[in-house]
DNA sequence: ATATTTGTCCAAAGCGCTTTGGATTTTTGG
DNA sequence: CCAAAAATCCAAAGCGCTTTGGACAAATAT
């Protein structure tokens, strides 16, 4: 394994010059650096990475908590949305650091990642209600953005999709369609983005003077499984939903499975509207009929949020990297008036 | 943020000797030690993880590359495997780094990683037929474990399940259920453990005499959807098959769903044995019927294989770490006598 | 009693890179 | 043609840790 050391008395230069010319510094003249980026590139060169991160003060990586532990399941979201970060970062040859969190000590992670250098910065996803991640990593003065938003106050970097938005719109669009009783299938009620759409759901009901109804209500895990208990109750119900507002494209799944077993038409005597995560695997345009969503891709989401985290490090102040995306309605066939309508 | 010169000072030691007594060296005073310790815990030490990798040599880290380029779909096998080795590394305080790849320059990947100290060890999970990353780790000399077996004879650390032994099993079971013709949904063939499948696929029907045929073997990636329009085609077949073996509990989801569609009843006109790798959010207990696998859990798979890398940065020889792990067979509802006898 | 070992601790030399503060040469301006 | 400015390069000092090779005192052996 050839070293800076090395490459220098093969050229007849100083480490000093070598290093230079190789990170793109003015001092030098343009036929040294030449000469040198090409010699390093022929004796296969490969910079020491904790030499550099020494020097620098710089990890080149950023953290993220695989979070594995919340009830043993990995959220495909969580991955989905890695891979968009992912795509970001290699064009800066940022490594991206997962540091799993066993059992509940999962703040302890954090503490670790953010302690000792080990990485520039930390994307935090999935905040909870009161998430104590952010208030930990303010106190540890580590750079840091968050997929979402938490209800403090707090000056840090975020980006989110405008939940409530997407969801009274989806709501208000069913009112529209004069569907009267619309149920709601929400992720887990601890996370903030299930507050959100739960908060848009309810306010185009309003809109309406429309009281609410616990029993049409549910949330969960973003499991088909979770999808289909739920509706499978909804339908129990004296008066079933003719709509659903459901919260992933998974739980739409068992929702529709729900139905069929019902023996009930999608689109026809039930109508229902998805967000859509866009996960490479679950297009709802090729299914039958073709699922309505509200639309936003959380692998653009993690690219964003990358970026975000490499401006952070540029200096730019964490207030003013809040980015609050539009969510898309897209209406397909699994909506359609009201039955009796 | 304090450093160890600072700790030392605080402590009227040198660095020395609080660095021994901080990594547990005997030659420490056991009071000395207690005092240590207990004074970093106090003013909250953390040692600069550059600068040890730095003087040790050691990354402390391991690294795998996040395969989100093939056909953009980030797998779920690789999600939950990554889980495994997360569970295991976070007991040795090691990190994983995930390096993402950019279109086809996977093995620049690899060459980025293996290079310069950023890992000790790299894991490799789901090698291809004649995968080309193998010889380039032992050309780079990256101590590494493959997820899964190649074909070269390269001395290599590798785990793998009997993927041959499962499919031959589940498909004799089949035929001792008195079942003729027996379809295979695997996964995309050009993945090593396809390869194995087919084979004891294949070994299972020669052995009672029975020609494999091209129009009851499909592959492709493993989602429902390509399950689903496998299980179309071979129903459409002159002769459709009464069982099918299936290469993932995906593909199997596909299957039903497309059975079901056929008016067909799972475990009575068609039976199934799925590969199940065990996932969180799809137990094929709760299944209706309960779906009979062949069962591997993936996830432990992970946990060993991060501990067999592990063992390669202690020195052990590579040749001297290769497991093969055994499947079982658990027979469930989905599985039947061959309809009319 | 002295010689040897053992237990504790420390000074200083790296690890391989970046970066500061010149030194030396070349170019430019008057 | 000479002084000032610009271009080019270098020596050496870190970055924060680990580790080698003692130093010194206390315990043990002779």
């Amino acid at each position: 394994m050839i070293k800076l050391k090395d490459l220098a008395r093969q050229l007849g230069l100083s480490p000093t010059t070598v290093s230079r010319a190789l990170n793109g510094y003015p001092e030098v003249n343009e036929k040294t650096r030449q000469r040198v980026l090409e010699t390093a590139r022929r004796l296969d060169y490969r910079p020491n990475a904790s030499a550099r991160r020494l020097a620098t003060g710089r990890a080149g990586a950023i953290g993220a908590v695989f979070p594995s532990n919340r009830n043993l399941l990995v959220d495909p979201h969580f991955v989905e949305f890695l891979a968009g970060i992912g795509e970001r970062l290699i064009e800066d040859e940022i490594d991206i650091v997962l540091s799993p969190t066993s059992g509940d000590d999962e703040l302890a992670s954090y503490r670790r990642m953010a302690g000792g250098t080990r990485v520039d910065a930390i994307i935090l996803s999935s905040p909870v209600v009161g998430d104590l991640r952010v208030p930990l990593l303010m106190e540890l003065g580590c750079p840091f953005v968050v997929h979402g938003r938490t209800q403090s106050d707090a000056q840090h970097a975020w980006l989110d999709i405008d939940n409530e938005g997407g969801f009274r719109h989806a709501t208000k669009h069913l009112l529209d369609l004069g569907h009267q009783r619309i149920a709601l299938i929400n992720g887990d009620s601890r996370f903030s983005y299930a507050v959100y759409r739960e908060r848009g759901y309810r306010s185009a009901l309003e809109a309406r003077a429309i009281q609410a109804d616990p029993r049409l209500m549910a949330s969960g895990t973003m499991t088909d499984e979770v999808g289909y208990r739920a509706t499978e109750r909804f339908l129990a119900e004296a008066q079933p939903p003719t709509a659903i507002v459901v919260g992933s494209m998974m739980l739409a799944l068992g929702a529709f499975r729900a139905l069929r077993s019902a023996g009930l038409v999608l689109g026809q005597d039930v109508s229902i509207i998805a967000h859509d995560d866009v996960f490479p695997f679950l297009n709802p345009d090729r299914m039958v009929p073709p699922m309505s969503t509200t639309r936003s891709p959380i692998r653009a989401a993690g690219t964003r949020v990358a970026e975000m985290a490499i401006d952070l490090l540029t200096g730019r102040s964490p207030g003013t990297l809040q980015e609050l995306w539009p969510v898309d309605l897209i209406i397909r066939g699994s909506t359609g008036p009201a039955p009796g309508r």
